[in-house]
DNA sequence: GCTAGTGTAAACATGC
DNA sequence: AGCATGTTTACACTAG
């Protein structure tokens, strides 16, 4: 049996050949057309592929940055603990098993057969698998790091114990370990729980659905004397990614660390021994495989233990008022002993859980972009040739290379040659870069609801992406002004806001621009002011919505599309939302990643739905009087017609947002101006 | 087929 | 003269 990795994947191809189907699937199926839609053209696939190009890209991204942070976090957290000295009494071979349920070991997150229900039940949008998806990257990622947490911890008793055993110590040291064990176990019992409400809340909103065959999720009963606020701490501190960012990689013990590394029998790949050289007081010297140990001397008072006024060694989160303090906390409670000891080498068995985590999810991703066409992501990474059919590079050279690809005219078709099966998922960097603004001529349009939340919700992507908006000029241009603090712009403004938002119209700005002239000119609703400065352009939000004053009354389709989505959105983000909330997830996977938070996402929805309802009870669009300020800036136009949607049609690129930072890039040509970043 | 809305291209005017 | 800005016209395309 083989089972797809592709990460999103839930299907299992028993053989080979099926295995290739299944990732012709992925290449020919986008996601978005297990969605139900409203076709209005035969183009409505390509236009769909780029209104929903963030959610594969920003997935396969997320993945990595998910195991990245962790592993760089917990990297910092393993060189600050292994600067003890491992007992060494940790050669003996392990004795004693502490019985572990089974489940415990077994990952709790969404398992394939229920995400599939939910694909099936085509209730989630790629935005909102994306978020699901990630958060349960994350799941599995801290549940693994648990995991390995307890089985090294098991292994520590168990040389504990024996040495205890040879040497008869007293059952007092047996009690402690004993009691770390438990710790342990609970903090994985803990986790499975985070993860079953997780669950049950998706199941209370009815977004998941347990088959009777599924095996029910085990709720283990707690483990006696166990102190919940412990635990927490505990978990917070093996699954948290926040210390990264406030520590620096440069921040590491402040204890004289000399660099030895001696193979022994020890499980561990990574030995850490007594040097005999530095171990008068008790510290030791430790080789971790990937970083130089730095002195802590250059940053006194920063210490990747030390944040917040808090203690961060694993499990402790003691207050310390000052550094210096922290500095006794440190040596006091964190001395050398079997506790610390321990905890060290647990921690250096999450970083290399980690690591190998992130070695795998990496394979995972190149195997990912290689099917799909893509070249690397990786940062940094040397371009690399497409070998595709279609393919283009993105450098400018290459651009400059093949002028003849550059701007089409008129005449020239841009819909993707290949098949419609293939054309909407195929990711490659076709008509992404080397079009600019063409005729819609092979557009389709009317086929994706579009707010003004739509625009700040894609943002990010928008941002980096070379990928056409599906808004109109007028709608842009709009936005533009209204996001200003003034609502005015110059047109050079608008010009620089249309740069700074949207990769795309970082080239053939002559088109574009002459199209944003041309609108301002042509509708009613720009009105050109006089200033003192010179002209600005304002929005008359009354002719706005004048133009078209029955957007979806007409499209009884769209309008049901528009309640159904509202309708399994909201549940959607009050599920996850919750479920967070209770759990204490933390939100790096969307927070991290400049993904879309749940609470723009429900904004979006929240908005979409208003102006839906709006439109089609009233008939009516004018700004009403009583209409709060956020409803008369994002008027809902649910029919929005999407800009030229051509380029994007169905190829979508993973490459623009690894290789386009938000700082832009430089090599592409902006042809006419440079952007003016200070605008505002 | 008509109309409205939109995108693209281009010509032209004006001011700096 | 060149450029930015602004207006207007023409044409093509699509959805209703």
């Amino acid at each position: 049996m083989f089972q797809c990795v592709f990460s999103s994947s839930v299907l299992e191809p028993h053989s080979t050949s099926c295995l290739f189907k299944h990732l012709f699937y992925h290449s020919a199926t986008p996601a978005s057309q297990k969605q139900p839609e409203p076709i209005y053209s035969k183009k409505t696939e390509s236009q769909r592929q780029t209104v929903r190009a963030p959610s594969a890209k920003l997935f396969i991204f997320s993945a990595l940055q998910v195991a990245r942070q962790l592993l760089l976090q917990q990297q910092q957290q393993q060189q600050q603990v292994s600067g003890l000295k491992s007992p060494k009494r940790n050669d003996k071979q392990p004795a004693l098993q502490v019985p572990v349920s089974v489940a415990m070991m077994t990952p709790q997150v969404i398992t394939p057969q229920q995400m599939q229900q939910i694909l099936q039940q085509q209730v989630l949008s790629p935005q909102q698998l994306q978020v699901l998806l990630q958060q349960q990257q994350a799941l599995m990622l801290q549940q693994q790091q648990l995991q390995e947490f307890y089985k090294k911890q098991q292994e520590q008793l168990q040389l504990q114990l024996l040495q205890q055993q040879h040497a008869g110590k007293q059952p007092k040291e047996q009690q402690q370990v004993a009691t770390q064990q438990l710790a342990f176990q609970q903090q994985l019992l803990q986790m499975q729980q985070l993860q079953q409400q997780h669950l049950l809340s998706l199941q209370r909103q009815g977004l998941l659905t347990i088959q009777p065959g599924q095996p029910a999720l085990p709720l283990q009963p707690l483990a006696q004397g166990m102190i919940p606020t412990e635990l927490q701490q505990l978990w917070k501190e093996v699954t948290s990614a926040h210390t990264a960012e406030e520590t620096t990689g440069n921040n590491h013990s402040s204890l004289d660390l000399t660099t030895t590394c001696v193979s022994s029998s020890a499980p561990s790949k990574t030995s850490l021994i007594m040097n005999p050289h530095a171990s008068t007081n008790g510290q030791l010297s430790v080789h971790t495989p990937k970083r130089e140990s730095l002195s802590h001397e250059e940053h006194p008072h920063s210490h990747p233990l030390y944040g917040h006024g808090v203690c961060k060694w694993p499990g402790c989160e003691a207050v310390c008022e000052d550094f210096q303090s922290f500095l006794k906390h440190l040596n006091s409670e964190h001395a050398l002993d079997d506790r610390s000891t321990a905890q060290c080498r647990v921690q250096m068995q999450v970083v290399q859980q980690l690591e190998l985590q992130l070695a795998k999810d990496k394979e995972r991703l190149q195997a990912m972009m290689t099917h799909l066409h893509v070249k690397s992501t990786e940062p940094k990474a040397a371009p690399q040739p497409l070998n595709l059919v279609s393919s283009v590079t993105l450098s400018k050279s290459a651009s400059e290379a093949s002028p003849q690809s550059l701007p089409h005219t008129p005449t020239t078709p841009t819909a993707p040659l290949t098949p419609v099966t293939q054309g909407p998922s195929v990711i490659t960097t076709t008509n992404m870069h080397t079009v600019g603004p063409i005729r819609r001529r092979y557009s389709d349009k009317y086929n994706v609801p579009i707010s003004s939340a739509d625009i700040a919700q894609n943002q990010e992507f928008y941002k980096n992406a070379e990928v056409r908006p599906p808004f109109t000029y007028a709608s842009l241009i709009r936005q533009a002004i209204l996001e200003s603090p003034e609502k005015q712009l110059t047109l050079n403004e608008i010009y620089n806001w249309f740069t700074r938002m949207f990769a795309y119209f970082r080239r053939n700005a002559a088109t574009w621009k002459n199209a944003v002239r041309h609108n301002l000119s042509l509708h009613k609703c720009f009105v050109r002011v006089e200033n003192v400065k010179g002209a600005v352009w304002t929005v008359d939000e009354v002719e706005f919505q004048k133009r078209r004053p029955q957007k979806i009354s007409g499209n009884p389709s769209l309008i049901k599309n528009m309640q159904s989505s509202h309708a399994y959105c909201t549940p959607l983000n009050a599920a996850l939302q919750a479920s967070m909330a209770e759990n204490s997830i933390p939100l790096y996977t969307t927070a991290s990643m400049g993904n879309p938070t749940l609470g723009n996402l429900a904004s979006a929805i929240r908005e979409e739905l208003n102006g839906a309802m709006e439109h089609t009870n009233s008939n009516e669009s004018d700004s009403s009087p009583g209409r709060s300020p956020m409803q008369a800036v994002h008027p809902v136009h649910v029919k929005e017609e999407p800009l030229d949607p051509e380029e994007a049609e169905g190829p979508l690129s993973l490459v623009t947002t690894a290789n386009h930072s938000p700082d832009f890039d430089h090599d592409r040509d902006y042809e006419d101006e440079p952007v003016n970043e200070d605008m505002e």
